[in-house]
DNA sequence: CAGATTTCATTTGTCAGACATTTGAGGCTG
DNA sequence: CAGCCTCAAATGTCTGACAAATGAAATCTG
């Protein structure tokens, strides 16, 4: 672990950078603790502020944890999905919000990495995950239902779609993709029509799911993707140029 | 943006929460310069050390940039789709080696994203991406490449066949899971053999594409996700029972 | 001697003030 | 007008200090 102090990327990242490669490349273990500020400052010749801002950047990323107290220190953290999950979603929402990305290749994407998943659904989804979906359908179609929460229902029948495949790696890969496509979504005011298309096709699905037919289950999510994509271009159409 | 000084998660905690939040409502437009950080101190109530730990938190993740000098400051950075890679496969990376996620899992994700991009690849491959392909091919079949560098061909080839898809989202979706495959799959020793067999499915696959046929494209990675969980599983039950 | 209580050392969290370094802006000079 | 210089503003770093949490050891009590 060499720092240099005339390194213009400055003294905490390239503390924060070699203790992130120890944790990649083995050398700290999980749970495993971390010398105490002061000790780092001293092997590293800086100042304990220096260390802890190298720290907090580790901290940020859940790569440690730190806990006070007489035991206390910084410890490496183990990743859970669930904090891998967090992350990914702001990342993927803060790059969709941020580089202009069109909704339409975001919706291609969602329904190409759903895509991906179905024919897994279809073989190992477990009798809870279809009730959710179904219920979830059965939600969409009551009325009165406010757009926030129909969107809310479109999500949660997607994420046990997902989570159908039992496959963590998957289910964390398509948690950014489908939530952060959530504001995109969010622009849109469903028609009465609409919501009825789009439920009439998710029951379609989750039977597909039932029948453990994952061909049809695909061919309902690319009449899905279809109709959200038609559905949108209408919206931006009628509300003249600002689509972007 | 009121903060607790009795809050047990601690006040910069507190504070890069409020700010980030403000990022992505949008109250924090992308290039808008923040307060020095002095004056945000004076805001929070709190010393500069304290904010700076804060607004060190957003720098690991990208939210802002720093820059020293007269007009230097904090800005809130416009999340690039590189920053936005090189976040996901770390956290990939972390999530797979500390989770005992198994080859197999990891495996059947990625060629189950892959698949989702075939169709798409094979409609939009530039010349240049199916180029890009031979060469990896050609490379692969050269003798006495090391495992490594047959590794790292084999990240290339795969690569291509994604960005060949021409969406963003899906290129920094499935980054991650390529990726961060690459340590799991340098535990493999490939023997000769099997290299072969791997070449002849990319060469396949490089074929479908060049005829923009996507059923063929998906049909070649199957053959690969078969073959290489066989090859895995030979490796692991020859080396005894440390296949964890 | 066993268990409960208190004390204490360790470590992180926060603060205050200071100096070094970078860097653009404005003024000065030729 | 162009080039150089000075300066102010902001971040980066350091020193030293105190507060708060927390587990462990020492002490007290039955």
């Amino acid at each position: 672990m060499k720092i240099d102090p005339d390194n213009p990327a400055g003294l905490s990242v390239q503390i924060a950078e070699a203790i992130k490669e120890a944790i990649i490349t083995g050398d700290l273990i999980v749970d495993e603790r971390l010398p105490s500020e002061s000790e780092l400052a001293d092997q590293f010749k800086v100042s304990r502020p220096t260390v802890r801002e190298a720290l907090k950047r580790l901290a940020a990323q859940s790569l440690i944890r730190t806990q006070r107290g007489a035991t206390g220190g910084a410890f490496v953290n183990r990743l859970s999905f669930q904090d891998a999950y967090s992350q990914q979603i702001t990342t993927s929402t803060l790059l969709l919000s941020m580089n202009a990305v069109s909704f339409d290749t975001a919706c291609e994407a969602r329904y190409a990495l759903e895509r991906a998943c179905a024919p897994l659904s279809a073989q190992r989804r477990t009798p809870d995950q279809l009730a959710t979906m179904r219920a979830e359908v059965f939600r969409q179609s009551q009325p009165g239902l406010t757009d926030e929460a129909f969107c809310d229902s479109d999500v949660a029948f997607h994420r046990a779609l997902v989570d159908g495949a039992h496959n963590p790696v998957l289910s964390y890969q398509l948690a950014g993709a489908v939530e952060a496509m959530q504001p995109l979504m969010n622009m849109i005011t469903f028609t009465a029509r609409s919501r009825e298309a789009i439920t009439t096709l998710h029951s379609r699905i989750a039977d597909a799911l039932e029948e453990a037919n994952g061909d049809a289950a695909v061919a309902g999510l690319k009449d899905l993707e279809a109709e959200t994509r038609k559905l949108a271009s209408d919206v931006f159409a009628a509300r003249g140029t600002r689509s972007g």
